[in-house]
RNA sequence: UGCCCCUUAGCUCAAUUGGCAGAGCGUCUGACUCUGACUCAGAAGGUUCUAGGUUCGAUUCCUAGAGGGGCAACCA
């Protein structure tokens, strides 16, 4: 390298934000730390479904993979027969998938039990691990507390012939459960307390959904975690702050079990995110109360729910890009993910009119029996992309009840008594006359159009504010839309008060359905699951599950952003 | 009365390793516009948690303190 000025062209291709994570990587690929490429896994464990916080882990580790030519495993850590479940393990493979990324290897914990069964008794051998028989809250007892030491217990001592014999018993299933555990022995003061000789294995006579009934040991977290990663040849273990303490008894496992260049882990902070939970214990409560339909509830921060919303694997990649990583907890804006949403959706998806909450608005210089054709783009001139469709334009239309009233305030640039709007595509009208029901509802707009303005243009230059979408009454389609918003009214759903919990914190608007949305007709014979944007209000997606046929039905994916909503909020 | 981690703009993160504190999102203003969208331009927003110390120079190194978080599951 010279230190000449780079050439024209020769500027670096816009590094990607390296954080430390990835300068670490960086360093291990340039100075062949680990004797192999970059290794790294996603370590789930089936029991429960894939959610943002699993997104960010996901498009790190295989994020990594893919940009210093290592790769990535997708590893289950079944250890825990009580809480699996087959169809989890299906659910996550194909969201990973779904995400965009494909794992070099599809390993899972529960295949090495008889090689962690091995290394524990090397383990016993050494003299570094004991069976203890105590129970349960004699062995909390003897660990002692964040500020007192531990005290060993009775069989801390027992010989390692003693001890080979019962863990090879255990094995054999002559045990019950909670009789005896495998420990290591290390240091019941220790200041850290996952090394007060912590739990290595405990009996569990269960159903397995992989192994079923042939194994009864079953080997913990700390455990299986780091010595599945050193067998599986990681180089870089990536997880979340909250393993921190762990790293001192994964590098002690690794190191006692005798494997040369062992993988290190690095800890990352998990993902929070504004008005939404990211816990599966949280999220599985509100599968199994009701608040919500199941883990793929729209609502849901589940990796299906958002894919049946609408959301593609792009906006939640890019979301994931500008998080970045980092050491420190962090509560993200659910705005920034609302953005990435939308600007992954502008440049691809055709706009279409579409009237959430029709009122009828009657053209009463229209003839009535005349329907033209009008011609609108399916793009704005800033979406590089082409295409047209036809729209039904006649006497009778419906316009939203949101871009009508009666006595607006100043700056109201819709429909109001005496005023003039441009109809998208279409004409310019002026409402004349207020039909209102016996209740004193607005029910219908008389209007006139004016025939000289069907380009959208006045030719004596006069200019309109605002511009309304609306649909011909006799030609719109009849649809469902399902208006999702926030599933918790307060950004953190668990600062609640005392005695309540998050449930307390649901948004009862969550989910608004509107049973008779009219839609504009050239969308019938589009396959279901098209995305739109329906303009001036969101993007919307039909939806697979639900639609017919006969009746589409709509998921808004997420609303535009609506300076004048803020404008009347702020009064 | 323990151990460990964290603290930079409203939010998320940078700062080439001790050298003029920046970016994205959000907010506000303006331009453009047949979407109050998009796009573009601009602005506001900082005692870098506090107090000392080292240094010509500290966001960066040291000490103490404050605030926040994690660890005492036979869960992961």
């Amino acid at each position: 390298m010279s230190d000449s000025a780079p050439e024209a062209g020769s500027e670096p291709t816009s590094a990607p934000r390296r954080d430390f994570i990835r300068e670490l990587v960086a360093d291990d690929v340039a100075n062949g730390h680990f004797g192999r490429g970059p290794a790294t896994r996603f370590p789930p464990e089936p029991n429960g479904f894939l959610h943002m916080g699993h997104a960010k882990s996901i498009c790190l580790n295989f994020g990594i993979a893919r940009e210093f030519g290592g790769t990535c495993n997708l590893r289950f850590d079944d250890t825990n027969p009580a809480t699996e479940d087959v169809r989890y393990v299906e659910a996550i493979q194909r969201d990973v998938q779904w995400l965009g990324f494909q794992w070099d290897n599809l390993f899972f914990a529960s295949d090495y039990f008889e090689k962690l069964y091995d290394i524990a008794e090397s383990l016993v051998l050494k003299g570094k691990a004991y069976v203890d028989s105590q129970n349960e809250e004699a062995i909390r007892a003897g660990r002692g507390t964040v500020t007192t030491a531990g005290t060993p217990g009775p069989y801390r001592d027992r010989t390692v012939e003693e001890n080979l014999d019962l863990l090879r018993r255990m094995r054999a299933g002559e045990f019950a459960d909670g009789t005896h555990v495998l420990r290591a022995k290390i240091d019941l003061a220790h200041a850290n307390m996952i090394m007060r000789d912590p739990l290595l294995i405990r009996i569990r006579h269960a159903h397995h959904y992989r192994r079923g009934n042939d194994w009864c040991i079953y080997p913990l977290y700390d455990f299986a975690h780091g010595l599945s990663d050193a067998i599986e040849g990681i180089t870089r273990s990536l997880c979340t702050l909250e393993f921190k303490d762990s790293r001192e008894i994964y590098d002690w496992l690794v190191k006692e079990a005798g494997f040369e260049q062992p993988p290190t882990q690095i800890e990352f902070a998990r993902l929070e995110l504004d008005y939404t939970i990211l816990s599966k214990r949280k999220l599985l409560r509100l599968v199994n109360e009701g608040h919500v339909t199941g883990w793929d509830d729209p609502r849901m921060p589940t990796i299906a729910g958002l894919r049946r919303r609408g959301v593609r694997p792009e906006a939640i990649r890019e979301f994931c890009e500008t998080i970045g990583v980092a050491r420190k907890d962090a509560r993200v804006e659910i705005a920034a993910f609302e953005h990435a949403v939308r600007n992954d959706l502008n440049s691809d998806v055709p706009r279409v009119l579409c009237v959430l909450n029709p009122l009828k608005v009657v053209l009463t210089n229209y003839p009535e029996d005349v329907v033209e054709d009008l011609d609108a783009p399916s793009f704005p001139h800033d979406v590089p992309k082409t295409g047209s469709r036809r729209m039904p334009f006649s006497r009778e239309l419906y316009v939203d009840r949101d871009d009508f009233m009666e006595d607006p305030p100043k700056k109201f640039y819709r429909l109001a008594p005496g005023k003039e709007v441009r109809l998208r595509f279409g004409y310019l009208i002026t409402c004349n006359d207020v039909v209102k029901n016996d209740a004193g509802e607005v029910i219908e707009l008389r209007c006139t159009y004016d025939p000289a303005t069907r380009s959208g243009q006045a030719p004596d230059g006069r200019k309109v504010q605002g511009t309304i979408h609306w649909v011909s009454a006799a030609q719109a389609l009849s649809c469902e839309v399902r208006v999702y918003d926030r599933l918790f009214s307060q950004p953190d759903p668990d600062a609640v008060p005392e005695g309540q919990d998050f449930i307390a914190a649901l948004n009862p608007q969550s989910l608004v359905v509107i049973a008779d949305a009219k839609i504009e007709p050239s969308v019938a014979n589009d396959p279901i699951g098209s995305r739109y944007q329906f303009e001036r209000t969101g993007y919307f997606m039909s939806e697979v599950e639900s639609s017919t046929p006969e009746k589409l039905v709509f998921n808004r994916i997420v609303g535009l952003r609506d300076s004048w909503a803020k404008e009347v909020k702020r009064g």
